[in-house]
RNA sequence: GCCCCCGUAGCCCAACCGGCAGAGGCAGUCGACUUAAAAUCGACGCAGUGCGGGUUCGAGUCCCGUCGGGGGCACCA
């Protein structure tokens, strides 16, 4: 019984409040940071522990990489970072050994462009940026080992990230072994002659420069003179994944013009069976497994060669199995055989006899008057118009090609919906069984021949179905009545047999384009000679760091000013340009690469610095390596490729970040440095926590915060305003930041709140309301082991009822499998429920039973790691419980002695019967019809059906 | 246009292999404490699962159609 209640106008002195929370996180959070009680020991190296046993059972968790912007966070940012600490603390609880930390993308373009307006450096912004983060995340107790933090930005870092680029520019693609090889090894195959030389030419007959140039062009960086997507008002080129669908650029929204430039290139395509083939090996979501197989694009077909007045179109074609209905030809218009295709004047019309069709000419006098003209046009139209307006164009530049398999004369055309970037720019038209030839063919008179019987009833138009080939004999060889897949066989095997063209795969892929022209990023570690070759400067070289400038900014342009040329800032830095270096052969003059590393660079490969931070003879020990990331068949079976055993992030790194850095470890794999295939064995994407905006009349923002709602609408200041959901930002007036939530409630009522909002994967509203929940939840708690009143612990060794048991032990196995499943929401209600059932039980007496107060409090600890210490300590128990133990439910108390079966009558249930749980059907069964209720219901008529669902239920059939 | 995911109570969400629609939280109502209010504590479930069909003894769960929301791709030959 409490004493009296007066002068108690405040809270009991020693409740769970928010200044209490604030008190016991921050002193937990320095005895954690004291006691290194995050530090995962490593196998080798300087993390590794003398004498201490090291656990084969590790867990590698990883966030992805933050960028520390300069905005600090807001309550959604930190929703991930808190899931995947949950589940490392749960597996840290259980013994195993947890390697969580995290690191900072650091490069890239705000730091740089707020170092253009104020010359501010960026390193000088970039590294307070990085301090506020850190201390906003300290704040929510994540339990990193701090050890192992990095920034892409830190010289050590970016020196092996340029390491790594050395590796990869050092090899070249073994088509025959299908992996990386150094580059090394081919010029040995050149030089002993088992490899000819493109000319025939014997190795030692070139000259240094020649041999040079062939090597390069084997690298897997590569410089080309190649059309990339060039953004003047960037300042800089920007990779295809960079580019959105309406031709713009993904950062700034800039447009995106297609020029021919000298850039570095990354030969991802050289890798793109092996990055789509072992997706069937991770546990990814599908929808990430789909984007990136999409991306890749892998079609397989063939390549046929059609003769056109002594040239030769190529095309390639998914389809050439419908070879024989191919009635005309078309070529992107931009394809370099056009201008030698185009004829003098229009020819007669395909019978000789007439005029060609006026339909084909655009009006003009001549083909090439025609082509010109609709180049201009089609030119003229942007990325956004093509898409738009999808009805199909083009002109006739008069000349014909020969069908390969009947000699059918077959127009040649030009029209734009056929893109040069894709297959050979060519196509064959098969109206008869594409749409799009369909449409053009129907508008501009064009044969249609179907080569594939269509469906019974097909009343379409092009048919893409399966069916028996018709219409498709010539002299050797008939496709007629195979199906599609028998037809494509027979179809290349005569057309390899007649050198008229081969199977082939073709892939939406392209190379990725690696050079950016900007400041705040990697410098490559590349110089080049008088013969203005590149030359990879040896490791010892490393790390090529990034030289102070006046001017940090590219030079950008007019966002529209297509013929703009790239000017890079490191440009401008010429002493650092200009270098005399000894590559081996004395002292001389070299010029640096002024081009840096794109954002993407830093992030293909942190996972692996993760592991060994402050290693300086290598980027990873192999053996701590091979012991975090290193496949485990034995725990994934045999396809395990290894990798992160969890890494969570957005959805959208699906394919940029995702792809390139399993590019770069592949290559890594190839070349013997790492015993992982794969970088991220286990991938999950966590939903975003958005929120509620509010507009007035006049369309501008007003304070969410003080929004009020009544009866479904809103209102600010007593003015109605409407609602919008979405993000959450600064200019939207609704951000609500982890710092005021962890001062209102303690970090401890945050994390448990963002975890039991809902599902991890799940995007949802923000809704600060409701937090108190989570806090009046925790204060329960506290108050079952901590007196309000005196403070003094409540709790006591009392015995516990079979109910009680049977209660905590479910609990406890419900929660076990909830944490290792990711499902914290479901596993925070199930703690509440006990919590509930405690409190009703044990709340108005004495104490609190030991056995129930302690597993509750472990249970706790993953979302809620401080209040767990707190209250665990004051069980008595000095050691923290990071490591552990977590509870093990006792099988005993998980099955019921009874079952209630509830009964159903033809579906509804119209009586419950309680039996003993070991009872058999046929009990189950008896005591169930021997209920009153259901006797009646039955009214003595024998039931057609009974079905009892062991465990479940039963069903009466009458 | 094509493909994928999701629609459960006023709101956020549970519901395993098809087996009693409700675990948890917010809000609400009632009660206790209080001079009063806040805070705290206790009690109370109002929907039949977007809609229409189907399969089944039984459907939130499976199938078909449809509507709404979110996402991806988009002339890829």
């Amino acid at each position: 019984m409490t004493e009296g209640a007066a002068g108690t106008e405040t809270a009991p002195a020693h409740r769970y409040t928010a200044a209490v929370a604030g008190q016991i996180e921050r002193r937990w959070q320095d005895y954690w940071a004291d006691h290194g009680s995050y530090r995962a020991p490593n196998p080798a190296g300087t993390l590794a522990e003398e004498g201490a046993p090291l656990p084969s059972d590790k867990l590698f968790v990883q966030d992805m990489f933050p960028y520390p912007s300069g905005t600090g966070l807001h309550v959604g940012h930190p929703l991930g970072f808190i899931g995947t600490d949950v589940y490392a603390r749960y597996h840290r609880m259980t013994g195993r050994n947890v390697l969580h930390t995290m690191g900072f993308d650091a490069f890239g373009l705000p730091a740089e462009q707020y170092a253009a307006q104020t010359g501010t450096h960026p390193r000088t912004t970039t590294e307070a940026n990085i301090e506020r983060y850190l201390q906003q995340i300290r704040r929510l107790g994540l339990g990193h080992d701090e050890r192992r933090r990095i920034a892409t930005t830190d010289v050590e870092y970016y020196r092996w990230t340029q390491w790594i680029f050395l590796q990869i520019f050092n090899s070249y693609y073994d088509e025959e072994q299908d992996r990386a090889r150094p580059i090394g090894e081919l010029e040995k195959e050149y030089a002993e002659g088992v490899r000819a030389t493109p000319d025939g030419r014997a190795w030692s007959e070139l000259s240094r420069v020649e041999q040079r140039e062939i090597i390069d062009e084997h690298r897997l960086v590569y410089i080309s003179e190649a059309p990339v997507n060039w953004a003047p008002g960037l300042g800089t080129v920007v990779a295809n994944e960079e580019v959105t669908a309406d031709g713009r650029s993904d950062r700034g929204n800039f447009p995106v013009f297609r020029k021919n430039l000298r850039q570095w290139m990354m030969r991802i395509t050289s890798y793109a069976d092996r990055l789509l083939d072992d997706l069937d090996r991770l546990d990814w979501p599908e929808k990430v497994k789909t984007m990136q197989r999409n991306w890749i694009g892998r079609s397989r077909g063939a390549n046929v060669r059609f003769p056109v007045d002594g040239k030769t179109i190529e095309v390639f074609t998914t389809r050439p199995d419908t070879l024989f209905g191919a009635t005309y030809m078309v070529l992107a218009p931009e394809h370099p055989l056009v201008d030698e295709l185009t004829a003098e004047e229009w020819p007669a019309s395909a019978d000789g006899q007439t005029a060609v069709d006026e339909r084909w000419t655009g009006g003009a006098t001549t083909p090439a008057e025609a082509v010109a003209d609709y180049r201009r046009q089609a030119s003229r139209k942007s990325e956004l118009d093509r898409q738009e307006s999808k009805e199909k164009t083009g002109v006739f530049i008069g000349a014909y090609a020969v069908n390969p398999v009947n000699d059918a004369r077959i127009p040649v055309f030009i029209a734009d919906y056929v893109l040069m970037g894709y297959g050979t720019g060519a196509i064959m038209a098969v109206p008869g069984q594409d749409q799009r030839d369909w449409d053009f063919a129907t508008k501009y008179g064009l044969d249609i021949i179907r080569t594939v019987q269509p469906a019974e009833g097909f009343e379409g138009e092009a048919y893409t179905g399966d069916g028996p080939a018709i219409n498709s004999t010539n002299a050797d060889l008939s496709l007629d009545g195979l199906g599609i897949e028998d037809a494509k066989k027979a179809i290349v095997a005569w057309l390899e047999e007649h050198r008229h063209g081969e199977g082939t795969v073709q892939y939406k892929l392209r190379d990725w384009l690696f050079a950016r022209q900007r400041y705040w990023g990697e410098p490559f570690p590349i110089v080049y000679d008088e013969n203005g070759l590149p030359i990879a400067l040896p490791e010892e070289h490393l790390p090529v760091e990034l030289p102070d400038v006046a001017d940090y900014a590219p030079t950008t342009f007019d966002p529209d000013d297509a013929d703009s040329e790239p000017q890079p800032p490191l440009a401008k830095a010429t002493d650092w340009v200009e270098v005399t270096l000894d590559l081996g052969d004395g002292p001389k003059k070299y010029r640096r690469d002024t081009n840096v590393m794109p954002q993407w660079a830093g992030s293909c490969w942190y996972q692996l610095r993760y592991i060994d931070p402050d290693n300086h003879e290598r980027f990873v020990d192999p053996e701590n390596e091979r012991y975090w990331l290193g496949p485990r068949p034995a725990e994934h079976g045999v396809n395990d490729p290894g990798g992160l055993d969890l890494y969570v992030g957005g959805v959208e790194h699906a394919v940029l970040h995702l792809l390139y850095s399993r590019f770069w470890h592949k290559v890594l794999y190839d070349l013997g440095h790492v015993s992982s295939e794969e970088p991220y064995r286990r991938l999950y994407n966590q939903g975003y926590i958005q929120a509620f905006a509010y507009t007035d009349s006049r369309g501008f923002y007003v304070p969410a915060e003080e929004v009020e709602e009544k009866d479904g609408r809103f209102f600010h200041n007593g003015e109605e305003v409407k609602q919008e959901y979405g993000k959450m930002g600064k200019s939207l007036k609704n951000v609500v930041t982890p710092d005021e939530m962890s001062r209102n409630y303690g970090a401890d009522t945050f994390r448990f709140y963002e975890m039991s909002m809902g599902p991890l994967d799940d995007s949802r509203p923000w809704a600060t309301k409701d937090v108190v929940g989570s806090h009046r939840f925790l204060q329960r708690l506290w108050r079952l082991v901590v007196d309000e009143e005196t403070g003094e612990v409540r709790v006591a060794d009392t015995e516990l009822t079979d109910d009680d048991r049977r209660q905590l032990h479910r609990t406890i196995a419900g929660v076990r499998e909830d944490y290792a499943e990711l499902r914290f929401n479901t596993a925070g209600a199930k703690l509440i429920e006990l919590n509930n059932y405690v409190t009703k039980v044990y709340g108005a007496a004495a104490a609190t039973p030991r056995e129930l107060a302690e597993p509750l409090v472990l249970m706790l600890a993953p979302m809620c790691p401080h209040v767990a210490e707190e209250l665990w300590n004051r069980l008595g128990h000095p050691d923290s419980l990071v490591h552990g133990p977590f509870p093990v439910p006792d099988e005993q108390y998980l099955v019921d002695e009874t079952v209630e079966y509830p009964i159903q009558v033809n579906g509804k249930v119209r009586s419950r019967v309680t039996v003993a749980a070991e009872a058999g059907k046929d009990e189950v069964r008896a005591a169930a019809l021997a209920d009153e209720k259901i006797a009646a219901l039955l009214d003595g008529a024998e039931p057609r059906k009974v079905i009892v669902v062991p465990g479940r239920l039963v069903n009466v059939v009458r």
